[in-house]
RNA sequence: GUGGGUGUAGCUCAGUUGGUUAGAGCGCCGGAUUGUGGAUCCGGAGGUCGCGGGUUCAAUUCCCGUCACUCACCCCA
């Protein structure tokens, strides 16, 4: 049997309604906040993700759906979003307009790792970049509405973790400060965290080992070391949030794993998913604009992984669809009008809908009820005779005679 | 990339201490006097027992390999 590649899903009937909810609230929330959408490519250049993301990061080393194109570029595959948007924004000169410096997208991203619970190697992102503001409410603006979003779908033990990694200045003494501090227990440590020594020590905090998580006990946290603006930055950070009663956890040991994030880190995790517990996360990039050829500009932003949303949501979350119509025609003369009926019925706007296997009152009654029709229509001759219809509603077992010229309207009224 | 678990009908699973026609429930299709569905009863279709090799008179069952799915490590949304 042919079957889809490793790590890839459908998403079934049964599911698409839950998806169409988050989809919808997605745009509702966003666009309420001033976020306008933008739908960018999914495959970009090598170097756009290569140079935003980091080098040294396991997405760029090791994760990239990457591929020649037919003149011999690399191509790659979007691993996450913001690169890409940051991208086109500096093509079309997006910052320029005060409309178009607050940006949201929704769609597929790609990376190869091994697939477990919650986690695909095609998943969808809902993801927001705000640009051109420092200001602190900002932050708190963009974490509103990632909370706000996870409550609207009525999702439960949410915790909120925030750190800030100060700017590049603030990281840079850290890491100097730390290595100093781990470079005696580095034969302690795990192989992974003596290899981040050197490329990004940073992560060593992060890592669940517990040996190492033991020598990182008493290392000096980053927090310590912000510089006094980025300290206060975090602090009306943190105010702001208080104010509009969002909780949060403090979390010094989070470190993202893009290089590009500074200063302000969140994450959003449920208990209920397994090992793959970040449902969302995001934080500050103030010098990636700059850093892609762009005018040094700050920004922030968040990314949302709508299959693990979806894996908690309820299962009643879905748009009820309108009553179904069915069609039940029958007999040499009546099919070629109940043909037309149905046609008709659709153009009206009423959902409608028959079976072309049934060809007795019998089954096609049977295929309506399967189908979950509210009302059948029964079409055989002796109705074609006298240019009507029997109205048949399909829980009470109440029927009516209607004409043929009065249905369509006569059904209107019904579904109001 | 590394480890564990699991592969029998469309789905959920029994089963065979190795033995000849491999089962159930649900689902699907049909019938119960010919133009009235759901319930009930009756019947039917549907399986290379993941794939390949080995042991054996005999393998779905035991052994080896392989693939797929799954969970976890890692990493991340």
């Amino acid at each position: 049997m042919l079957r889809s590649i490793k790590g890839l899903k459908d998403i079934l009937p049964q599911q698409t309604p839950q998806w169409r909810y988050m989809e919808t609230l997605a745009h509702t929330l966003a666009t309420q906040s001033g976020f306008s959408e933008i739908r960018i490519p999914i495959f970009e250049s090598t170097e756009l993700y290569a140079r935003s993301i980091g080098g040294a990061t396991d997405i760029v080393e090791k994760e990239m759906y990457t591929f020649p194109d037919r003149d011999g570029s690399s191509l790659t595959l979007r691993p996450e979003g913001t690169a890409g948007v940051v991208r086109a924004v500096l093509e079309h000169h997006l910052l320029e307009s005060p409309s178009t410096r607050k940006l949201y997208y929704l769609g597929p991203m790609f990376r190869h790792e091994r697939p477990q619970a919650g986690r695909y190697r095609q998943f969808n992102q809902f993801g927001v970049e705000a640009f051109g503001t420092e200001d602190p409410l900002m932050d708190v603006e963009v974490i509103a509405l990632l909370w706000r979003f996870f409550n609207s779908l009525g999702l439960k033990d949410l915790t909120l973790h925030i750190n800030s990694i100060g700017n590049s200045q603030d990281r840079e003494n850290y890491i100097q400060e730390f290595k100093r501090f781990i470079l005696p227990k580095l034969e302690l440590i795990c192989g992974n965290c003596q290899r981040r020594y050197s490329t990004n020590p940073l992560r060593i905090l992060d890592c669940k080992v517990p040996i190492c998580q033991e020598a990182t006990q008493d290392a000096p946290t980053l927090f310590d070391h912000l510089s006094p603006e980025s300290a206060s930055h975090f602090k009306t950070v943190l105010d702001g949030l208080t104010v509009i009663d969002i909780p949060f956890s403090m979390n010094y040991r989070l470190v993202r794993g893009l290089d590009y994030y500074t200063r302000t880190t969140f994450e959003i995790t449920t208990p209920h998913l397994g090992a793959q517990s970040t449902i969302g996360a995001g934080g500050r990039y103030d010098g990636l604009v700059a850093l892609l050829n762009g005018p040094s500009t700050p920004a922030i932003g968040f990314a949302v992984g709508l299959e693990r949303v979806a894996l908690l949501l309820s299962q009643h979350l879905s748009t009820p669809h309108p009553p179904l119509f069915f069609v039940a025609g029958f007999g040499k003369d009546a099919k070629p009008m109940a043909l037309k009926l149905l046609h008709n019925l659709r153009e009206t706007g009423i959902r409608a809908d028959t079976d072309y296997k049934s060809v007795n009152l019998k089954s096609l009654l049977r295929s309506a009820d399967k189908l979950g029709a509210s009302y059948a229509i029964i079409l055989g001759d002796d109705e074609a005779r006298s240019e009507t219809a029997i109205l048949r509603n399909m829980t009470t077992k109440a029927q009516e005679s209607v004409n043929l010229k009065e249905i369509s309207q006569k059904i209107l009224s019904l579904t109001l």
